[in-house]
DNA sequence: TAGGCCATCTGGTCCT
DNA sequence: AGGACCAGATGGCCTA
């Protein structure tokens, strides 16, 4: 590993990377990348790194016609283009040029987490202390905005079990006990399957969200760290807007429905339903082949 | 220790 | 040609 090429790469990150906290990380992964390479670093390119790559690039322009002559007569020609042989100065261009990738490559990956951290603060569930995994994050958001079509579509206020039921649909337990510690609940009084064995004082407690604020202290609920939660987090209105969580909003909302302007608390969803439905669109188109689901299908056919 | 999650690298494809 | 995007591979970290 030569100095200039420890400085080129360092230059190359800081062209094409952002300031994120583990540009060190990155950078030293690259360094250790170009150290793995056994390809001794070009005389000139020691002196000046711009005159280095021309003289390179001339080099490697005269060795340009150079082709692959191995002289076996025993394989059959290969058809198509010849490869080229992978000259020092060749390889040096390529490794940059992965590089140069390698950091675009990053510095989009982050983009697309910074979309899905803003997804998290937006959907009902966000806990700095215990972070919502990508594809679980992307779950509830598609439930999320399931959920809220559906009161724009029927029109009425959702039952609290039902609401919290759409939210948690496909996600898994932990997250749906982290669900539910942010809302206030037992999961034990909306899980569908379990909601059979429910102890008699649970069941009255799965009754419509207007009969149970969601300050009901739950027995079973695990201690936190949950991420806190109130209702005005659910539909992200101010808390002190309404004495009651969201049974107002609704009559607000559904009032304002009627309304042309769509002013009012309505159009902040609405807003943030647009907002909501970007991001995930984003996120799941970028993340299908990492989190293995067809959530931009399963969105597609939501909508 | 296995499994889940994540960041990163990499080669391929498409587009400008 | 170069950049954006994608999907597979890999290795590290964390937790049950």
């Amino acid at each position: 590993m030569t100095k200039s090429y420890t400085e080129e790469s360092m230059m190359l990150e800081s062209q094409t990377s952002t300031n994120w906290t583990d540009k060190c990380h990155s950078s030293s992964q690259d360094e250790r990348d170009v150290e793995n390479t056994s390809v001794p670093m070009h005389k000139d390119m020691e002196d000046d790194d711009e005159v280095g790559l021309n003289r390179l690039e001339d080099e490697d322009d005269e060795e340009e016609e150079e082709e692959e002559e191995d002289g076996d007569d025993t394989k059959p020609k290969r058809r198509g283009p010849k490869k080229k042989k992978m000259t020092k100065a060749r390889l040096q261009r390529f490794k940059l040029r992965r590089m140069k990738a390698n950091a675009r490559e990053r510095s989009r990956m982050h983009g697309l987490n910074d979309a899905l951290e803003s997804l998290r603060k937006i959907v009902p569930c966000y806990s700095k202390t215990q972070k919502l995994s990508k594809i679980e994050t992307l779950r509830l958001a598609k439930n999320y905005i399931w959920a809220l079509s559906e009161i724009l579509r029927s029109g009425k206020s959702p039952d609290l079990m039902s609401f919290v039921q759409a939210l948690c649909k496909g996600l898994s337990q932990p997250t749906t006990n982290l669900v539910a510690g942010c809302l206030q609940l037992n999961p034990r009084t909306f899980l569908p399957e379990q909601s059979q064995e429910m102890p008699p004082h649970m069941q009255t407690a799965s009754a419509s969200f207007s009969a149970l604020p969601y300050s009901y202290q739950t027995p079973g609920l695990p201690s936190p760290p949950y991420g806190t939660m109130d209702s005005s987090h659910i539909f992200h209105v101010k808390p002190h807007a309404y004495g009651s969580a969201l049974e107002p909003f609704f009559d607000t909302a559904l009032t304002d429905c009627t309304s042309p302007s769509f002013d009012g608390p309505l159009k902040k969803t609405i807003r943030l339903f647009s907002f909501t439905l970007c991001i995930v669109f984003y996120s799941a188109s970028t993340l299908r082949s990492h989190t293995q689901v067809g959530i931009g299908v399963t969105f597609f056919r939501m909508c």
